[in-house]
DNA sequence: GCTCTAAGTAACTGACTAGTTACGCGTGAG
DNA sequence: CTCACGCGTAACTAGTCAGTTACTTAGAGC
């Protein structure tokens, strides 16, 4: 029998099947949940079979994984990439502070999943261990803004860099993870351009502020 | 047709019955997410019957509605309580920041309820239409604390309330909501007891640490 | 050019789920 | 006392879902 001109189209490339299915997961998961995303909807939006799914990763659950994975890795390799050491402590701190209210910015769907995870507790996230090593330059990294800071004297000495770091992605997640909410509360659109600009200004300036021994967030 | 031992047992109250289920909602919606929660599941819970829930709220969504206002109105009528005006600024922010972090804490419920509400974009608060005017004394309560602090020569000038609120719930929220990643991706037991003391502590000490004119988070 | 393995497809299935139907019964107003 | 209305129940339905089966086809190795 003929192949169909649609079916002749489309080559094979396991690859590539993987690659879109693993997108297609991604953009599904975040916007609908892991409970609400569709294997079916991941599929069609992938331009893959669903046995292809299974095929690939297993089940439903497995594919979170996976996307839990692949978008980690993501953001702590970017983050990697900053070359944070050429700069000064406060610069350093600043560009931190802002790559890390940007990512949250420009990767909307880096938050749903997190938030998705955190409903179940975490439990596909425990399944990874690497997920821990891939996490430990990212503390060493802000140590070492921290003990250069000290040392230059304009930053306040015994900062854990965890508790930092938590404080530093936490004025920006929360801004960016709940701006629906808070929007709808205080009647403000938290999600325009303006107010983002004025969140990021705020973010880092009370960063700054609270890290350098003279108060300010100046620099 | 004798009535069974069991229905004999359970009275008619309508009030009681509409308690029960939007209380089971809750735990059910905040444990599963709104995808993930069955009806029935929120009906066996309750103790009451499937139709009930139809009967009383329509249907799913129109339940998580009710659900959100229930504990908005939980959080800021109890904030409404704290009685700050009779302290001095500093303690009065303390004290806020304090209650905000606490509360999270104890009701874990509804952080995941934002959360899933976010997923959907606010969709169902923005239908409350008086979920804005709940929160506007919340505005109003931490300008004036700022108000006095910067009379009193102890807080900075020029903070906008809502950005400060944004930030203080910003940094006790993100913990307790990502409790669970931030544990596995740090390795470190976030959850316990300690590690909570540690937590509250540095955030109060940030708040104030950025307020205060002096930098330092002392009172 | 043959064969074997893996990529890919479509149709299916059993379990589940939101919402409905039809009816029984408790209670308080008159 | 009584009866209408609203509380409450069980069984049902139409549709949905994750995962499976049975199959075809592409291409690498010989």
């Amino acid at each position: 029998m003929m192949r169909s001109p649609a079916a002749a189209v489309a080559k094979r490339n396991p690859e590539q099947t993987k690659e879109r299915i693993l997108a297609a997961a991604i953009d599904v998961f975040s916007s609908q949940g892991l409970s609400g995303a569709r294997v079916d909807a991941i599929a069609e939006r992938a331009g893959a079979n669903k046995r292809m799914i299974y095929h690939y990763f297993g089940n439903k659950d497995q594919l979170f994984v996976h996307v839990l994975e692949a978008v980690y890795g993501h953001i702590r390799s970017h983050e990697r990439e900053l070359r944070l050491d050429d700069l000064d402590p406060i610069a350093a701190m600043r560009e931190l502070v802002r790559y890390t209210f940007d990512y949250f910015l420009g990767n909307p769907h880096f938050i749903k999943l997190l938030n998705t995870e955190n409903l179940y507790e975490a439990a596909h996230l425990k399944t990874l261990p690497a997920i821990r090593d891939m996490h430990m330059p990212l503390t060493a990294q802000i140590k070492a803004i921290l003990d250069r800071g000290v040392a230059a004297g304009v930053f306040r000495n015994g900062v854990d860099p965890v508790q930092l770091y938590i404080s530093i992605a936490g004025v920006g997640y929360f801004y960016h993870s709940n701006v629906y909410t808070l929007s709808t509360i205080f009647g403000r659109p938290l999600g325009a351009k303006d107010a983002i600009d004025e969140r990021r200004a705020h973010v880092i300036d009370f960063i700054l502020g609270y890290l350098r021994v003279d108060g300010t967030g100046n620099g």
